[in-house]
DNA sequence: AGCGGAACCTGTCGGC
DNA sequence: TGCCGACAGGTTCCGC
């Protein structure tokens, strides 16, 4: 569900809820959703743990305690925290639930594509070991985009969405940049010069500030802490918009499958060559 | 190594 | 109204 802006949001959301405050229960109703640990060892290890902050690694989201040691939750498609009074029974698709003590923290996941798990050392962790550039650090450039996509005959898109590439970005957001970069989405990766790894590298930026700034995208049900929403849908140029008119020339938009996933994009205004 | 496709899940929406 | 297929902000694994 959550790409790099939603997963912000909660994370600047969840950070003045819960750092700082002691985890002082855990339940975990599913077992299937943690990877590999088991719930028991999971429920005691960050029960009593107090909570000093709280980070944003591409998608994932990481807990850290002050008695050392962490927490890596990705939220997959449809993951969201949610606060609920202590007395309030589980939502269906609760995944996890803390106490805090005047509050519970509810981690619900219906199609249960998230994670979480337990770490002592972040160093260990493997999906953070192979992650990619974050999109704001100085190491995401021109020149890193072109290292990265040199031999690559995979469509731009999909390279886009590559986690091991970059950190954070997913399906709504490679579709705008590639708009706004005016590149087809099935444009072959080795054939970006350095002026349009430039454009990706600027353009990504911006999208992802904007969309930051208006607490991300809620098409379907991404939520943010407490079932707010975001706002960012109502600037969304392509995604999700085939048939409707591009907002530079009025072409209508298409929607293509790439990777498997649906990318959408405007033929007159994103060239394939060039 | 890199690529395409399937698998993991549940919910929703549109067509017939 | 009901059934069925397509599709959904993601990742990972498997075979070629």
């Amino acid at each position: 569900m959550p790409e790099l802006p939603e997963v912000e949001t909660i994370v600047r959301e969840l950070r003045s809820e819960i750092v700082e405050k002691t985890i002082l229960s855990c339940q975990i109703p599913k077992e299937s959703y943690l990877r590999g640990q088991e719930v028991d060892t999971f429920a005691a290890a960050v029960t009593g743990k107090t909570v000093t902050a709280l980070d944003r690694r591409g998608k994932y989201i990481i807990w850290r305690f002050a008695e050392g040691g962490g927490t890596l939750s990705h939220l997959g498609m449809t993951g969201k925290y949610v606060k609920l009074s202590p007395e309030t029974e589980s939502p269906k698709h609760t995944v996890a639930r803390l106490g805090f003590g005047e509050f519970d923290l509810i981690l619900e996941d219906a199609r249960r594509f998230g994670r979480l798990l337990y770490f002592d050392r972040e160093s260990e962790v493997l999906p953070l070991q192979k992650m990619g550039a974050e999109p704001f650090s100085p190491e995401f450039n021109g020149a890193y985009i072109l290292e990265q996509f040199k031999n690559r005959k995979r469509a731009v898109k999909e390279l886009l969405l590559d986690q091991t590439i970059i950190a954070g970005l997913g399906n709504i957001y490679a579709s705008e940049i590639l708009f706004r970069a005016k590149l087809h989405p099935l444009k072959s990766g080795e054939t970006i010069d350095a002026s349009q790894a430039e454009e990706l590298v600027s353009h990504t930026r911006k999208v992802l500030e904007e969309a930051i700034a208006h607490n991300g995208t809620t098409i379907s049900d991404y939520k943010r802490v407490d079932e707010k929403s975001g706002e960012f849908q109502n600037f969304l140029q392509v995604y999700d918009k085939e048939g409707q008119p591009c907002p530079i020339c009025g072409d209508s938009i298409k929607r293509i499958v790439t990777g498997g996933r649906s990318a959408y994009y405007c033929e007159r205004c994103q060239k394939k060559q060039q």
